[in-house]
DNA sequence: TTGAAAGCGCTAACAT
DNA sequence: ATGTTAGCGCTTTCAA
């Protein structure tokens, strides 16, 4: 690979007016000037060492992603938008990462980053604790938390992106109310993601709203923590039986998240209910391969473009960044797709 | 962050003597010396700059990944294990694009390569010309092209790794002459990868070798090139409309790949056909997802994580690595996951 | 066993 | 308008 140097000799000039080529600086020279680097520029098919103009820049145009797992389609599909976006509008490349939920695996790879001089990253979290993200952010990384709310007060450095769970559950859950449903339960897993938290809360919040308190219950399966998606597909199994044994039925199921619910409408028909007939069910996402399905799900669609737009604004801002240092971003604009998966409760079609 | 001569200073020697310590030459130097390094490494939260020494290496520890689009899951699983791989077996972290199937970003991601000094790159390339490929092999790039035959004869420096399409084609193809179909169509889209063409021989050949020359057709719809991931479901329903209104309407369907698989039986289903009762599908790839669905997806499952590994076998090996250079991979091992979308066609159960 | 010094390819003062 | 120079943080001979 040629180097600045020999473009230089090429042209006979120095390396400094190469350079000033390279980073626009063209008005500060002869047309002739440069049009000879520019042509020696081609001839030797020179391409500027990124390396090199980090070293004295300091400054990688990469960005990191760290997710859960880049398997997980609704991480692909965020993973397409912040990529599409940080590099045509920040011209950063993305560097990612795969957790698969394990805190060592996330931690190096934020040590990682920094070693490569990466300076911005977005990170899908499942650990509970972000001290771990506080310290990067303290290192000068600026750090783009999904999925989960600022604490409140305390400034730490990280700024946080997330979908309103709050409202996606309670869209969820009205839903199914106004389609005459009475007794709904909220189906998730042990220990995932922390929107849980408040995923229950509007799930819980919209069922008292219409005053449901008694028939609303939330059912969790899976392992404590540490797991892969597959055990999404046996937690999904285990509700699924919980609930077609169950003395009074569900007729309404909100899931956390829509591979659940997919997971959870074919454990159901393993255990001989049919969805919508017997029961229904809505997710929150709003994966695309949830309308393959049969029934196609019904869910509540994120918007994951606006998130993720976001987040690489953020992540791009300078360290410390006052003006929106800390911030909280919430995006409330969800809507409810309708497709398949819920109809009226059996009962209220019978009396028809 | 902390230099090397910051460590060396507080250490009280010299900064070759830390790099000493970095690069595990401990054995040339003294206990308490090593120690002392240690200690200031710790002290100072030393971590040393990859992007300085890979200036002077000229080796970078990334690995690139060119896919058409992370969003589909069939690449996020290849990317999850490709991932998982070069980190854990040689410390590589994968810098991913996707190209949306515009060659324009395919060319300006191999040359960003280039520039951030990555010399290994896995691509899964939408293009048929690998000639821009070739290129990078001669700029000293290591290239392993997934999905295509190694062009006989000439060696180009590319290295091709692939599942054996026609094999799998085949398998999934007799799959169905044993449930008893005779009238087969094979599915694809237009313009999809280039493997198709394996796919569609491995699909005549099975069925010629039931003598059913004249009833397998292949069905081809969607845009001639240039679309995304929503021309699939576009395509399956247009391919469906066709299927249902044909007169020799098949009873057994191939499809290229799962995903149009699964949409296929969306489609299908939405012109009053379903499957399996009307008609069976069997599709390519083995993702996760299809055994979520109604009726559960039967499809051949194709070693993922052996070609992933594979990939970045040869991917890590030197440019020029005579020994394996310009070798073509190809995987036969795979196996048919029997779901439900096959049963015997509508004739022979009548007949029962 | 340790240190001094040169240099990887580039940028950016600071000359000229 | 262009060139000289001094690094960026590390590795690596070569010396001591």
């Amino acid at each position: 690979m040629p180097t600045i140097q020999d473009v230089a000799r090429r042209a006979e000039v120095s390396p400094s007016t190469v350079s000033n080529v390279l980073n626009d600086r063209a008005d500060r020279m002869r047309p002739e000037t440069l049009a000879r680097v520019q042509a020696a520029i081609r001839a030797l098919r020179f391409r500027p060492s990124r390396l090199a103009r980090q070293l004295k820049t300091g400054q990688t145009p990469l960005l990191g992603l760290l997710v859960p797992s880049i398997a997980n389609p609704m991480y692909g599909a965020i993973a397409r938008e912040v990529e599409a976006f940080a590099q045509d509008s920040h011209g950063h490349r993305v560097l990612i990462g795969s957790t698969e939920r394990d805190p060592k695996r996330e931690a190096q790879f934020i040590d990682d980053l920094l070693a490569h001089g990466v300076r911005h990253v977005i990170v899908i979290s499942a650990l509970a604790d972000e001290r771990h993200l506080e310290a990067a952010a303290a290192d000068g990384m600026v750090v783009v938390s999904y999925d989960r709310r600022a604490a409140p007060g305390r400034p730490t450095g990280v700024h946080h992106v997330t979908p309103d769970n709050v409202a996606a559950a309670a869209l969820a859950t009205r839903h199914l109310i106004a389609r005459g449903h009475r007794r709904l339960a909220f189906a998730t897993m042990r220990g995932l993601t922390l929107s849980r938290g408040d995923k229950i809360e509007g799930f819980r919040a919209a069922a008292a709203e219409a005053g449901l308190r008694s028939g609303a219950h939330v059912l969790e399966a899976g392992p404590a923590s540490d797991y892969g998606d597959s055990a999404i597909g046996q937690a999904a199994r285990e509700l699924a039986q919980r609930i077609a044994k169950s003395a009074q039925r569900p007729t309404g199921i909100v899931a956390v998240n829509d591979l659940l619910a997919l997971e959870l409408i074919a454990g159901l028909r393993g255990a001989g209910l049919s969805v919508p007939e017997d029961l229904s069910v809505v997710g929150i996402d709003g994966l695309y391969l949830g309308a393959l399905g049969s029934p196609a799900l019904t869910t509540v669609r994120l918007p994951v473009r606006e998130m993720a737009r976001a987040m690489v604004e953020r992540a791009m801002g300078s360290p410390g960044d006052e003006a929106i240092d800390a911030s909280g971003l919430v995006f409330g604009d969800m809507a409810l797709v309708e497709r398949g998966s819920v109809a009226p409760p059996p009962t209220l079609r019978r009396a028809r």
